[in-house]
DNA sequence: TTTTGTTTTATCCGTTTGGATAATTCTTTC
DNA sequence: GAAAGAATTATCCAAACGGATAAAACAAAA
């Protein structure tokens, strides 16, 4: 029987979906299993992940392409435009449609933002086969803004600006993810940390990396030779 | 029979202690099960560490105390001879010692570098864990460095200084992770990361984070707007 | 209502997990 | 060399794992 009105969301595999990823941001694929999803998600059998996903493996490939496309899409859509101006983009321009984009892709529906923990949780734990999974695939925002910050970073030699990039993608993830973090712990109130400002400010020491001096005017204390010794 | 002359070194203990160090910083200490660590050390059967430790969790425990013992105990060596010039501290001298004594603190022996690693992954899928194992011990000197930088930081207001501290900590476990990555990754040669000059790169990096003007002088553009909204 | 396809449920399976135990081998002291 | 403690090995176990299957419940169209 054909749906001629297929359900677009809230179907129970959007509920298991949702539910593993804030399972799996919080303590790892490896950390929790189909039977703790599927009680999550409210059902009361295991077997709903196999039917709905096949195994617990396509499950988290899912997830991760349904962020990174919803990125990078918005990060595509916010270039276009900037790219449209008279005027290149400048630092902070780039580092905006880097950061806001990553903050909750599932869109502002979603009842908790758990992506970043889960890639970087994913990344660290599983890199290739988070590799494998995008694969060169969903990435063409992302390294549109790592030209434009080279465009921007030009005076510094090459290595110089590689080894910083790896740095603004290291710090991107990890401050959104400890963000998520603060958020989801019920146990202490982050006022502060809910408010836009507070991604403003990220910003503000993300542009305070890209435009640090180098070489870098002093040189390393004594007491800093004796460490490197060793 | 009383043990007269214990080995200090090298002992099985040992060995399985760095192969699930290495390990766990690999893929979490959930993505690896105590039949892998005994295989990675050499054992031929995986009751070594149960005889060894007593439990997984309890070798988890003493991996997390032994890398906290000797960071902590650096870091304060640092601050000691630091604190007892007549100038203060500056917001380099700082960062080195937040930097170097977590660079490698299993020594310069150690085969691989693991722990920043194994940390940084712990915290974000057992936080509660390593909250409980460390519970407030082994951070004093990682707690000097905080004063010291909220005295350097000091024009700024109170709410802005401790994000910026949440941001700096973050920064540092996040790159010293990657680096570590890096430098283990078989797959590829990288020789800059290997480099001293590296980790000053960083430190400029970091540096930078603290000093950041704030409040920013540029507004966020109208396009960005569009995304608050949401 | 009947039909038909979808979703949920209950149950089973082979494998792997962390841990425990007993036998064996190794090392050190006498 | 003998004795004894320490370390390694070979098995065993209950529990939990991911996955598969068949029955039951459900929803939608005819």
């Amino acid at each position: 029987m054909v749906r001629l009105n297929p359900k677009p969301a809230s179907d129970a595999a959007d509920v298991i979906k949702a539910a593993a990823l804030r399972l799996f941001a919080a303590r790892g694929v490896d950390g929790v299993t189909v039977r703790e999803i599927a009680t999550e998600a409210g059902q009361k059998n295991h077997a709903a992940v196999g039917y709905h996903f096949g195994s617990k493996e396509a499950l988290i490939r899912e997830l991760i392409i349904d962020g990174a496309r919803n990125i990078d899409a918005e990060r595509n859509a916010l270039l276009d435009e900037l790219e449209a101006r008279r005027k290149a983009p400048d630092t902070r321009e780039i580092c905006e449609v880097l950061v806001y984009p990553s903050v909750n892709p599932s869109g502002p529906d979603a009842e908790e933002e758990c992506y970043n923990r889960f890639i970087v949780l994913l990344g660290m734990s599983h890199r290739e086969f988070l590799m494998d999974v995008l694969a060169g695939k969903l990435n063409s925002g992302y390294l549109r803004c790592l030209e434009h910050l080279k465009r921007l970073m030009f005076p510094l030699p090459d290595h110089i600006v590689s080894q910083r990039l790896v740095f603004v993608e290291t710090y991107i993830g990890s401050v959104l993810s400890a963000r998520e973090s603060l958020l989801s712990d019920q146990s202490r109130e982050h006022p502060t940390w809910q408010s836009p400002r507070t991604l403003r400010h990220f910003i503000d020491t993300l542009i305070a990396i890209i435009e640090a001096p180098y070489p870098s005017e002093k040189p390393d204390p004594v007491f800093i030779e004796k460490e490197k010794a060793v």
